[in-house]
Order: C-alpha cells, then structure tokens, then sequence
DNA sequence: AAAAGACGCAACCGCCTACGT
DNA sequence: TACGTAGGCGGTTGCGTCTTT
C-alpha cells in the first residue's frame, strides 16, 4: 500500500467496525420491561452456577436478552435468596421512618438495617404510603417535622414533591458521625468502623444522648461521607 | 359495563465512585 | 495522571391493576 495502510490494517478496522455494528445491535435487541418466569429462571441458575458479579458479561453467557444492569437489579430486588417479599411490618415501618429522619433518601442504607427488604422496596414504600402517612398526621416527610397549622390537611404539592431530592436537617449539617465518640460499650473500642456506625445509628434511632463529639477522622469510615455530601445523593469527591 | 383517573410497583436512566490498567 | 469499565445508588417513568364515576 503506498499510502501508508496495509491489507492487515484495513482487516483490523473492518473488524473492529464489524464488532461494532454487533454491539450496536445487541443493544438494539435488548429486551426491556417486565421479566418472565422463564428469564428469572435463566438468570437464577446461571448465578447459582456461577457466582454473583461480571454483570456485563452475564447476559451474553446467562443467553439473556437483557442489558447487566437490569439483570443485576433483577437478581438484587427479587431473586436473591434473602429477599423475603413480604408485608412490612409496623415496627419495620416505624424503624423505616427513624432512619429517614436520622438519613434521608438513602435507600440503600436504610434497607441494609431492614432485613429481607430492598432499597428499592423500601423507596416504593416510603413514597407511596409513608410520605403520605405523615403528611395526613401533620408531619413534614421531607423534615420530619411538623406541617404549618394551617396547612395540616394533606397536601398535594407537598405528596408530589416529597419523594424528590431531601436531606435531613438535623443531621447532615450538624452533627456528624464520629467514628471515635459515643461507644455503645467497651467492647465497642474494638469494634470496626461499620460496627461503630452502626452503634451511632442505633444511637440516633433510639435518641439517645450523644454529646461526647471528638476530632473526627473522616478517612476511617466510608459512611460517614454520607452526612458531608452535595445534596444529590452522592459522596462528595 | 365502560371509561377515566388514581395508585402501586417493577424497571429504567443517568450519574457517581471505585478500581484496574 | 488519565482513561475505561464495573458496580451501586437515587430519581423517575411507565405499565398493570384497582377504584370511582
């Protein structure tokens, strides 16, 4: 080739475009909406085989017709063995609205101290009953704190805006988790950082008094990036 | 009985962080 | 350090079902 491409550089870029088209219409193909009993059945042996994980490639080899990501919120949200599927009980809803007040939209944190029930759950459940709950008993949902008097009727706008964006106000830009005060007991000086925060969680929900705050060394645990967010849900970086 | 509206929930989307190269 | 990929999260959407008119 005189100008500067050879026979093996035109086979790379055809290949590559060929690979390319594939993908493409993979995607294409991608089925959507609900699962059938017949997918979950693929998808719930393929991963009892094999393991959890490699979401990418786990349609392709599961032969699934599906993107990872929704095979992965598949498996989290319904086919995991300890999902339990079930009512939430009154003291599981009681508990979920003190870990609203005390964290916010974090779905995900407060479903890992519910047993058995997903974030996702748990999201679902919080805006379509519990928002509403305490808005007809005068509570704010997103503050967790009273409604003005004058407006303890539910109200509309305050149903539509309440599963948006929150944040706690008494916590988040307050008063921060610290890993190194408040131990539940002595045996908690040895505890991990999960086990510590767990501890101030369990603090928090059953109100206790915790005034003992420390210097915080934030890089000890993950978590408490939590209360030091932007606003939108994610650590900030 | 049928249409319209409300509701509940499964699933999707976009963004983020973590991690490997 | 920069980039790409995988996994995780919260907000939102859309569809099926239920209730009301």
């Amino acid at each position: 080739m005189q100008n500067g491409f050879n026979d093996n550089s035109i086979l790379v870029f055809i290949s590559l475009f060929l690979l390319k088209i594939q993908h493409i219409l993979r995607a294409e193909m991608m089925k959507k909406g609900l699962w059938t009993r017949e997918e979950d059945e693929l998808l719930s042996s393929y991963i009892s085989r094999e393991g959890e994980g490699r979401w990418r490639s786990l349609p392709k080899k599961a032969r699934l017709l599906r993107c990872g990501k929704s095979c992965r919120l598949r498996w989290m949200n319904y086919l995991r063995p300890s999902i339990k599927r079930g009512q939430i009980s009154a003291d599981e809803e009681d508990l979920i609205i003190r870990l609203h007040r005390i964290l916010g939209n974090r779905w995900s944190l407060i479903a890992g101290r519910i047993p058995g029930h997903t974030d996702n759950e748990i999201k679902n459940y919080w805006n379509t009953r519990l928002s509403k709950k305490l808005i007809s008993q005068g509570i704010d949902p997103k503050t967790h704190k009273p409604l003005p008097s004058s407006s303890s009727k539910p109200n509309q706008d305050l149903i539509q805006s309440s599963s948006s964006s929150n944040q706690p106000e008494n916590i988040s830009n307050s008063t921060p988790f610290n890993p190194n005060s408040c131990p539940a007991s002595d045996d908690d000086l040895s505890n991990s950082p999960d086990d510590l925060f767990s501890s101030f969680l369990d603090s928090l929900i059953n109100e206790e008094p915790c005034n003992q705050h420390m210097p915080i060394d934030q890089s000890k645990h993950d978590d408490f990036k939590i209360f030091n967010d932007n606003g939108n849900g994610n650590p900030m970086k």
